[in-house]
DNA sequence: TGTGATTGTCAGGCTAGCTGACAGTCAGGT
DNA sequence: ACCTGACTGTCAGCTAGCCTGACAATCACA
């Protein structure tokens, strides 16, 4: 392995993500979602119901990629988009029964994962790593 | 910004990566290149002449993708192709003058574009986030 | 009333990456 | 010397993920 690669940021960042990404698509394929979805799931769960477009930026995600985010779930009866009485051009998206058990077996199966990844590092250095990547990503 | 969502390692890890390689691409379109051909030009510079495939492979990357890597990069004149006298099925790929300029150039550049990325954190916070990184991606 | 903004949707294009095939070349056994 | 199998670079074609630009329906407000 190159030296002088391994210690590029955005190498080690890339291969982090990466290698995540696959280990939890792995073990969320058993309840028939990906890493995304289950993204997708919590944005749904917390917080107010939202409009596809509020989700959409929670999620830090463009609205015309919700849109077919929400056709997979919506299809797989894990969300349900309703009109929006008070203002026809949104619809209400709302996690189903179904969803809300997706989304808890999700959470359960992707904590263990996360747990498996960072067992390279000690406790406290498992903790200090998630908070300086939140550090980094979320403004202020 | 959900709360839930920005505790999930993949989350902040996705957004983590897509950040600073939006920065870096931004930074090194002064020098014609992008993040990856970077890292392509540090595979070549470091130990000794390799084929394509030993450089694919030190990358991460399939040989095929590799392939097309070189293809713009040969065309920029920054690596050159040349039939291993000793194997001839093989290419030795190795940097031009121009290479080892736009390599050093660019090193520069996004070692600028990571302090900046890491100013949240305090010195020996940041260090100790590629240390873990490190400590993830790179195997043993 | 009507003018401009907002929402969900779709078509099309782009990037990055893969798989599978191919010709050319090498290595080892017979 | 030959043959079989493996390896290298290359290309065509496919997929996933995301974006831009357009559209009709709807809203807000002068």
């Amino acid at each position: 392995m190159s030296p002088e690669l391994t210690s590029r940021l955005g190498y080690l960042l890339k291969h982090a993500q990466e290698q995540l990404r696959a280990r939890s698509n792995a073990a969320l394929a058993h309840h028939g979602i990906d890493g995304r979805e289950l993204a997708v799931l919590i944005v749904l769960a917390t917080g107010e119901p939202a409009s596809q477009q509020e989700a959409a930026a929670r999620l830090g995600v463009d609205r015309t990629t919700m849109v077919a985010l929400l056709d997979v779930l919506e299809h797989k009866d894990l969300v349900a988009r309703t009109p929006d009485p008070h203002d026809r051009r949104r619809n209400v998206v709302e996690l189903t029964a179904a969803g809300r058990i997706a989304l808890q077996r999700g959470m359960k199966t992707t904590d263990e994962v996360e747990r498996e990844f960072l067992a390279p590092l000690s406790h406290r250095a498992a903790d200090q790593f998630r908070g300086a990547l939140r550090a980094l990503v979320v403004p202020d």
